[in-house]
DNA sequence: ATTTTTTTGAGGTGCGTACCTCAATTTGAT
DNA sequence: ATCAAATTGAGGTACGCACCTCAAAAAAAT
């Protein structure tokens, strides 16, 4: 049978009541005791039932998710297996909810952030660009008690170096390894596309393709980011541009998870198959694009594994736990 | 507020102790009150907190996984990754444990199956080449309540389709593409290198690299599979004698979990970069492998995620949810 | 030696659910 | 109408822990 706090507090020699106080680091306990206590944690393995101690404290877990409005594909998944998250863990007294908000606003983010009541909400996932004011506002967030846990893109790990999502560093280096292999011995110029490189996951994606590129395949240079915002006019402007004043582009590197802006821009300028094209995320665009031979490689990563980790990560936060 | 059983109850106009049999499916209630109560449920939201239930009944889940004894790198992850998901969820009463078994041997396992006790074990994560005593008794596994899942290597899908690690048709798949294009224009041979054909992770890799290379790489062609049944001497012998019998073998696809030993037979048999090769799982030794370019591809998983799925699910099955 | 302060114990209540017993009520069969 | 069977209600105890109060005991200060 595995241990109580009653079998704690008869092997600590101590009443239930003090066991209690340690237990919760509640003050009025002798040194001497505390360490009585902890001994015996130690010597006849308690392991505090957390579901038990939850139904007392009367917890549940209110996670809140921050994503950008845009209408890609791959959000959609992302807001779909939230829900579908909500519903497998409601008997788990954990709630899921999303929230869109124009996240490339530092100040919209960091107000949202500010608003945000701990009795309302336990932990947020934020995917956004990183900013000062944010990295601000989520340090006064942390000290309210609300954990956040950047989430796919976003801040530099604020002390604990939790981060929900794939190692964009090594993202970016496999798709450059994908791209001078799959290129070969030709030399030329390398496209790289983002949606703005103030975002945290493509500068890192950035850095890991050009040190790998630079090192492995010398006889390609990459270009400098080119920034899409978003807007599908300017993308095709900025790319039809980049593809005539460097006719040797052999290569098209799309860091953003939306990538049929970019994609559909580069149908439109250039026919199909002269570059060797490497996009991220898995969408039916993307999937299409693989099997019509629009795209040479997809990076992706599971948006149900995704979510489950944040929950899992924000979860053992709030408990204070690892 | 979260509505509870008393909520429920006096929604239903019914007693807390109808509520109790419907939720709990006890008999000796009338048909038309178990409509009124599970109306009530889907009228006010009624969702049972796992937690106290899981509190009231004394549960607690204990989960086995069954793995191979091969002192492998890759399995020594997994086991590493076991042991730390049993100290991270033990306040959330499961304990999960990891026994290694001559799992080649359909007899053996079977055997160690059939001794399992529900009042010790509530669940198993097989990893176990297909055979059909074992598919037997797993079936009578799932009679006594005890729930059984196929863990990266395994069983069909035995009614519901779950199933814990990557895709490994797609897996296959890719190792097909990426080989493809590594390879280029040339044409040739490939070899297929396997611990046992048996394993249904490897057949599936196996048709998954088939499908892409027949269709998409018509001129590569795939050897039959070699199996090294985890013995180095078998290995380098059978894999000396491809190599001499086929001059043409421009690439290598290692479809077992364990790869050091085909690519130790194959740098003993052939100066390195001869042939494109792609193996499985991250080690230090594929990794140092990849590093060295004796390895142009890893495909891999990760164990943490594989064992917490594995945990998931089987918990989802015991919960019987979803 | 007395007072004050610190430390500890004893005991209770409640969280939401499971599971049990026994009586009360309703329904169906004769 | 009578009896048996089926159905429902009322109430209790338990699970492991949090959190509270009040008194008792021990230690420290005077």
């Amino acid at each position: 049978m595995r241990p109580t706090t009653k079998d704690l507090a008869e092997a600590a020699q101590v009443s239930l009541a003090t066991v209690d106080r340690v237990l919760n680091a509640r003050p009025g306990v002798n040194e001497a005791t505390v360490r009585r206590v902890t001994d015996a944690i130690e010597r006849i393995g308690f392991q505090r039932n957390l579901a038990a101690a939850n139904l007392a404290r009367q917890r549940h877990y209110r996670f809140l998710f921050l994503l950008p409005q845009t209408g890609d594909a791959f959000l959609h998944q992302i807001t779909d297996r939230i829900a579908e998250a909500n519903r497998a863990f409601a008997s788990d007294m954990v709630s899921l909810q999303a929230r869109h908000l124009d996240t490339n606003d530092p100040h919209v983010l960091a107000k949202t952030l500010g608003a945000l009541d701990p009795a309302d909400v336990d932990g947020v996932a934020i995917m956004a660009p990183e900013a000062p004011q944010v990295r601000d506002a989520m340090a006064r967030l942390a000290a309210r008690g609300i954990h956040a846990v950047p989430f796919l893109s976003g801040q530099p790990a604020g002390g604990e170096a939790d981060f929900v999502g794939i190692d964009n560093r090594a993202a970016g280096a496999t798709a450059a390894h994908l791209m001078g292999r799959f290129i070969g011995p030709r030399a030329g110029h390398v496209l790289v596309i983002a949606e703005t490189i103030k975002a945290r996951d493509s500068l890192e994606r950035r850095w890991g393709f050009d040190g790998i590129l630079g090192s492995r395949f010398p006889a390609l240079s990459a270009l400098p980011t080119v920034e899409t915002y978003g807007d599908a006019a300017r993308t095709a402007r900025t790319l039809a541009n980049a593809l005539t004043s460097h006719p040797d582009i052999l290569g098209v590197y799309v860091m953003s998870a939306e990538a049929r802006l970019p994609l559909e821009a580069l149908a439109a300028a250039a026919p199909v198959g002269c570059q060797v094209t490497i996009a991220h995320e898995r969408t039916p665009f993307t999937e299409a694009a693989l099997l019509t031979d629009r795209v040479d490689a997809i990076i992706a990563q599971n948006p149900g594994h995704l979510v489950r980790s944040a929950l899992r990560i924000l979860r053992a936060r709030t408990d204070r736990r690892e």
